[in-house]
This record gives structure tokens, C-alpha cells and sequence, in this order.
DNA sequence: TAAAAGAACGAACGGTCGTGCTATTTTACC
DNA sequence: GGTAAAATAGCACGACCGTTCGTTCTTTTA
């Protein structure tokens, strides 16, 4: 059925990036080994290699598989939410779900450390993606300021890379420590920023 | 002088870590190659080859530098201070610093992300080095509770846990957005974390 | 059914990897 | 200043790297 839908080349391609993407989360995009690769999947180097011409274009494609999941995962569910603090608070529940799935390891992190003292075709996707997906969060802020939810003084991206920057705690320190722990200090963490960045308490100083 | 102080040996040993630093900045300790770190040196393959014993050996004293530079430029001055909430705003203060001297990529980081899903003795030595160094930042908040500048209910390993996340973030969007407005976010979070532990506005609930 | 197109294969290339072994040079000491 | 010891260089090894090439097998098209 994939296959008749998808065409044999895209199928292939699709199961090889299946490989790929379990690969890099473990051992980052510069640890992706065409032969390692090759062998994971079950056919000759050469045949893996015709279908991305190049390392760096099986790096990029690996890349967009996982921005692809991340968004699925975490955003477009989000998004069926009506706007406000309630989608927020969805991205970082969906958010906290893909930490948890993916643990040993998201690419685009992984990525965004491996590249960010580099320069080339894959920082710049890096970038863009990462700017991207704050921009997001800006807006899925910027909506619950509007509905009153929170601080009408509140600074958007102040807000989001606090909630990003949560996340990178996360990963981090469920990698290290253990999820469970991480998840919480996550979470109670965020229930912070809420509580702070409300409009209800707003008294005076 | 350092020749005479260290002899030879450690001397040399200093300096091919010196440069095994800067590259595992760049590249991280998975990147670090021993033929290129000779060429940079300006040294052989093997002379150098011959200081460490093998390759996981070289990136476990990169390591151990790693921390130990920023155990001096973060910790010790901090240390300097007396305990309490000027201690731990020394240690972000310092940490900031530290993040804009070594703006592309601290070797610690950078090492965390890069072991947090494999095994053996380098993920054992990072696991070892974070866990203190965040038992070290538990132990500079519970000082500032018990001089009650921060409300005596706190859960030190929460704060931690969001001071760190901070830095996390700070190091991210530092490296892939700009400094400057990386570290007002970073800041302006801290700020608000004190202000939200702080205990005189212990307002009811 | 013959021809064209597509996909995967196996072998090989030039390089670099980490790691040993053996000289040769440099250092330190009597 | 000679001599033992330490430090470095030179060389080679086997493994793997990304990549290219020509071939083979399968599928589609005419």
C-alpha cells in the first residue's frame, strides 16, 4: 500500500530515513555513518547513497524527518485547541510526551548543538528551523495575551525562551538524571511561569 | 618557567590541551581527531599519541579541563562571596561571562548532548560532573534560604533546575540568534525567579 | 515480446581514522 | 662532555570514511 501510494524510490527513501532519524538521535547528524546506515538497513552503501546523492543531503533530509515529527507531534495537535493559554499549555504537555518518547536524544537539539559553531548548508536549516518553530510559540502566546490569559505587558519571546528553555532542561536532565525527576522540575517549573506571568496577581510591587 | 615548574612532560601535555580544547569547543569531544589536534599542535601523530595512551584517555582529560576552567571561572570567584542570594547571583553572573568568553560551545554542553544516550567511561565522567556541579548550586541556594532571602519553602533542586535551564537556553539561542539579546532573556528570567521565590511577597495565594 | 528505465549491487578509489613499533632526537644528570 | 633516559618523529597497519563506476536484476513501457 505505501509502496503503491508512495512509489518504490519514496519508499525505499522513506524506510532508509526511518534509519537515519533513530540513527542521528542517538549519535547526532555528524555521527551518521552511510555504511552504518547501509548495513541498518539491509542494502548495499552505493544503492543507500544514489537516493541522496551526497552525505550532507541525506544530513539535510534527516533533518526535515525530524521537523516534520516534532511538528506533528507536538504542534498540529495543538493547533485543533482553540487559541490561547490553553494551546500553550498543550504545546508543553505534547512537548514533555515527545521528551519522554524520544529520549535518548531529539535531532533537532542534537543538531542545534552539533551546528551551532559551524557554518554551511545545515546550520542555516538549523537556524531557520529553530527560529521558526520560536515564532510559533510567539504567537501561541501572543493569543492567550490577547484572550486576557495573561499579562498585557507580557513579552512573547521573554516567555518563549523561558518555556524553551525549560525544555532544554528537560531533555537534558532526563538524559542524565532520569525522566521522571526532569519531568517534574518541567512542569512545576512552567506552572511557574503561568502563575507569574498571569494577570490575576498582578499586585502592586 | 612553566617548562621548569612542570617539566617537559606536563608542559607539553598542557599544551596539546590547550588546543584539544578549542577544538572540542568547535567540534565537540567525538569530533576531536588525533591527526588534526597534531597538525594544529604542530606536532606527530604519534608524539602526541603518546601522552594519552588512546583517544578516549585524551577526551577525558579534555574533559576534566573543560571542568576545570569553568569551575574557576564560575565557582571559585563566587566562593569568594559571602554564602547566600549574592553567592548564587555571583554564579549566574559569572556563568553569563563565561558563556560569552566561550561563545561557540562549552565543552561540558557540548559533551552532555553528545553522551547523554551512550555508555562508558565519558558519559560516567559527564553524569559525575553535572550531578556536582548541581549538588554545588543546591548547596549555594539552601544557604540563601537559610538567610531567608529566598522563602524557606523552596525546593533547592527546582530552583536549580530552572537556573540551569536558563543557562541552557542562554548557550542555545546564544549561539544560534546572538548573544546580547540571548543574555537579557537569560537575565530578565533570573530576575524573575528571584522575584518569584523572594519571600516578602509571600502574598496569599 | 523487445526495448527502455529504474533500482540496487559489488568492487574499488583516495583519504583519514586510531593505534602500534622502531628509530632518532632532545633533554637531564654525573 | 659523555651517557642514560625521556620525548618525539617516522612509518606502517587494518579499518572505515564518503564517493564513483560499471554491472546486474527487476519493473515498466511501447
Amino acid at each position: 500500500m505505501t509502496t503503491a501510494t508512495l512509489g518504490k524510490r519514496a519508499a525505499t527513501r522513506e524506510l532508509i530515513l526511518d534509519h537515519a532519524y533513530d540513527m542521528a538521535r542517538r549519535d547526532g547528524l555528524e555521527g551518521l555513518s552511510i555504511g552504518a546506515l547501509a548495513q541498518d538497513v539491509g542494502m548495499s552503501k552505493s544503492g543507500l547513497f544514489a537516493h541522496f546523492g551526497s552525505r550532507e543531503e541525506l544530513q539535510l533530509a534527516v533533518l526535515e524527518t525530524g521537523q516534520l515529527r516534532f511538528l506533528q507531534r507536538v504542534k498540529w495537535p495543538a493547533l485543533k485547541l482553540p487559541r490561547g493559554l490553553s494551546r500553550v499549555r498543550a504545546i508543553v504537555t505534547n512537548w514533555v510526551a515527545w521528551a519522554n518518547e524520544y529520549q535518548s536524544g531529539c535531532v533537532l537539539l542534537t543538531a542545534a548543538s552539533e551546528y551551532d559553531g559551524r557554518q554551511g548548508a545545515l546550520r542555516d536549516v538549523v537556524i531557520k528551523q529553530q527560529a521558526g518553530w520560536r515564532q510559533e510559540m510567539c504567537r501561541a502566546i501572543g493569543h492567550a495575551v490577547e484572550n486576557g490569559e495573561l499579562r498585557d505587558d507580557t513579552d512573547a519571546s521573554q516567555l518563549a525562551f523561558e518555556i524553551y528553555a525549560l525544555m532544554l532542561g528537560l531533555h537534558h536532565d532526563a538524559a542524565l538524571f532520569g525522566f521522571d525527576e526532569a519531568r517534574r522540575h518541567t512542569l512545576a517549573g512552567f506552572e511557574r511561569l503561568v502563575t507569574s506571568y498571569s494577570p490575576q496577581r498582578r499586585a502592586a510591587p
